[in-house]
Parts: structure tokens; C-alpha cells; sequence
DNA sequence: GAATAAACTTAACTCGGTTATATTTCCTGC
DNA sequence: GCAGGAAATATAACCGAGTTAAGTTTATTC
């Protein structure tokens, strides 16, 4: 056979591919993403360094590859929604659902080790710029999505692609928004059980505003 | 004096930035930003290296140092709008009044020497992603100014400074997709001139869409 | 015109990432 | 189960971005 999904040698790859991104992360957590040079991370994960580049395209990667599976998450949200539910609403429900479990990608999350990695996180430049081409991909993967599904039925006679594209950076753009705010909130000592009511509240609020506009500002 | 703005020092620091940042585009435009050595630049600009990131904290930067001008744009033109003007309205009338002059920013501008530097900016993933961290500031300054100036009458008792990032974050996506909306179109052949009557009603379908919201999509 | 401080050069260095070549390890077909 | 081929790995050398240290030039200031 020219692939076998569940053959020792690719045992081993997915092995080796969290053992380097463990040992990355916790060297990252001890002394900082700058002062962790590839070749401590290749040590310690018992590789050469070549092979650390064969698994990981950069630095960055090895502490972000967390990310790269949520990439396509909101599209497939999208996808998955049962029929007859509109895409917001099939979002928000994802997002909430995502705050009642303290979901990390919320950032309403104070177990230690999430807040200790997302005070890493945001405290690196170069993770932070990595991490938003991650956000690219999944802002085009939902405007395929959206353009798939289609506005309703009121919508006007523009450009499908344009409007999908549009609203996917729109949606993209508040999620995040709402994620780091409830992260800074936890970073200043907030605990996620006292904040969950309000982080609902803000989550509906910034539904309601993309659904209605931003008349307020108009 | 501590500082004397028009001396001979400081007239010669704003020459070798323009000759350093003038080389460096050039030598991106002529062979591609990655098979230019900083080293290259250096000797093209006659400097040593380590005056070259005296001047410029990257390489990313000396090809991107005109949208570092940019970077308050957003937020200037709703500090400086007429009084009564609504922050989207002039943000609206500014972005149609750089479309009208072909400015750069608005993606509408097939002079060849844009379309080339536009074509490199798009084509190398770093200084894309460079490109992110100046708009994370214009989206921060955007929604500073914007919760300076508060939503208007018909506003909820929401919180002020969460909306005005929302709102940032949304506007400051919608602009992004607007330019490359029409980059993509000029860089597949496409000239300006036909275009702006597109790039008009795209512009008025985007704010548009902002004002009112993505109820078709709800 | 001398003193001071900013800016510059040279040289050497660190570190992320790549390449070439040889070697090991797994898979496949007999 | 074993021979051949392919995938994965290691070693070593290399390239280029960015930094640092030490000494020199150049503008400013009194």
C-alpha cells in the first residue's frame, strides 16, 4: 500500500510531533518564548534540528500548532449547522457553548496553565502576528462557507462574494475582539466563574450589534 | 538646546531613512523581498548594518515604512470629522474620496509601480503579516477615538469601550477586505478608470452593510 | 575652538532556518 | 523472514537577520 493511517512509522511521526511541541511549550512557559533557542527545543525533545524544521515550518508554530486545528472551525460550524439555522445564530450558539465550557479559545479560562500560555501568547509579538495568518485562513475558509449558504431571503441583488467575505471578516474581527477582552479580564485577576454571566452578556451584545449594524456609530 | 528639529543632524537622519527605505524597495521590486540581503541594502544605501536597523526595526519595515504613516489614519479622520458628522460617515466619505484620487490604500490604483509594489506586499507572507500589526494599531486608535466620541442617541447602557473595539475592529476588517477586494481585481488586469464605478458601489454596499448589520445573514 | 554627546563603522557574534550527504528504520513483495 | 526500496533521521556545514562591543567621526553647545 502507498499509505497506512495506522502503521508504526506514522505512530511514531505523531508521537515525535507532540513530544516536540510539548517540550517547546514548557521550555516556552519556564523561560520565555525569546530566551528558548530551537537547538535546547531539538535537545530536549531528542531530534536533530532539521527534523524539528520537518515537523514545524518556524518557531512560532511549534507553540501556536494548537491553533492550526481550530483554523477551519468556524467554517465548519457553518457546514454543520442544522438546516433552516441562519449562520449568526449557528455561530453564537458555538461561542456561548464555548464559554460555558471555559473553551481557552474563548479566553475565558483561568486554569493556570491556559492563562500562564496566553500571558506567553500575547506577550510575544512574533506569536501574535503568527497567529493572526492563522486567523486569515479561517476568515477565508468562513466566506466560502457564507457565500455557500447564501444571505437570506431579503437580501439585495450584490455581490454574493463580496458580502460573504465582508461578513466573515466582520465575525472573525468580533470574536476575537471578544476573546481578548475576556482575556484580559481574567490576565487582571478576574476568575472565569464571577465573569461568566457578563462575557455572556458581552458575547450577545457583539451578536446583536453585527446582526443590527452599527447604527449607533452611523 | 535638548533639541533643535531643524538642524543639520536631523535633516541628514530623514535623508539616509528616505535613501535606505528608497534602495531597499527597489532591490525588493527588482529581484523579490527574499533574495535581497540586508547586507545588499546596506551597500546600495551606504550604510553600515547596524545603522540599517538603527533606522529600521526589520526588513519587513524599510518596504513598509509608508503605511507606518497610515497607521492613526482611521482614527484621525473621525477625531478631525466636522461636528455633527457621524464617525462611519466620515470614515465613508474619506474612504470614497481615496478611491476618487486613486489612493494607494484604497487598492484602487493601477499605476505600474503600485501594482508591482502591491503584488510584492501580497506575494510575501512576512510582510503581510507585518502589515497585521500596523492595522492592530490603527484598529486600537480607530477604537479609542471612537469611544471618545460614543455611540449615538438611540445607544443601550452597553459598555462604551467594548462596543467602541467592536465597532473598530469590524470597520478597520471591512476597509481591509474593501482594498484587496480591489487589488484582486486591478492585479488580474483590470484598470482603474473602469473600475471606480465598482469600487464606488462596493464601498456603499460595505458601509452599508455595517450600518445595517448582517441581518441576512442572521 | 574645545567639550560633549549623538551617530557611525568595523568586526565578531547569536540564532533561526536550510541544504547536502550519509545512515538508519520502516514497509513491501516475494 | 528476508531482499530491495522508500521514508525519516542525523551530522555538519552553511546562509542571512539582527545584535553587541569598542573605537571613531560629526554635529551641537558653550
Amino acid at each position: 500500500m502507498s499509505e497506512n493511517p495506522t502503521g508504526l512509522r506514522e505512530r511514531k511521526r505523531q508521537r515525535t510531533y507532540r513530544t516536540i511541541s510539548e517540550a517547546a511549550i514548557a521550555l516556552f512557559l519556564e523561560k520565555g518564548f525569546a530566551a528558548v533557542s530551537v537547538t535546547e527545543i531539538a535537545e530536549a525533545a531528542q531530534v536533530s534540528k532539521p527534523t524539528l524544521f520537518r515537523y514545524f515550518p518556524s518557531k512560532e508554530d511549534m507553540a501556536l500548532y494548537r491553533f492550526a486545528d481550530h483554523e477551519d472551525e468556524a467554517a465548519r460550524v457553518v457546514a454543520a449547522r442544522a438546516g433552516g439555522t441562519a449562520p449568526l445564530d449557528a455561530l453564537e450558539t458555538h461561542f456561548l457553548t464555548g464559554l460555558a465550557a471555559r473553551d481557552p479559545v474563548t479566553g475565558l479560562c483561568d486554569a493556570p496553565e491556559v492563562l500562564a500560555f496566553h500571558r506567553l501568547l500575547y506577550g510575544t509579538p512574533s506569536l501574535v502576528a503568527r497567529l493572526h495568518s492563522y486567523t486569515a485562513r479561517s476568515e477565508e475558509a468562513l466566506a466560502g462557507e457564507l457565500a455557500k449558504a447564501g444571505p437570506g431571503h431579503a437580501a439585495p441583488r450584490a455581490d454574493l462574494r463580496l458580502t460573504a467575505r465582508l461578513a466573515a471578516s466582520q465575525i472573525v474581527a468580533v470574536q476575537r475582539v471578544l476573546a481578548t477582552e475576556n482575556w484580559r479580564r481574567i490576565s487582571e485577576g478576574a476568575n472565569a466563574e464571577s465573569l461568566y454571566a457578563q462575557a455572556r452578556a458581552d458575547a450577545h451584545h457583539a451578536f446583536a450589534l453585527l446582526r443590527s449594524g452599527l447604527a449607533p456609530y452611523a
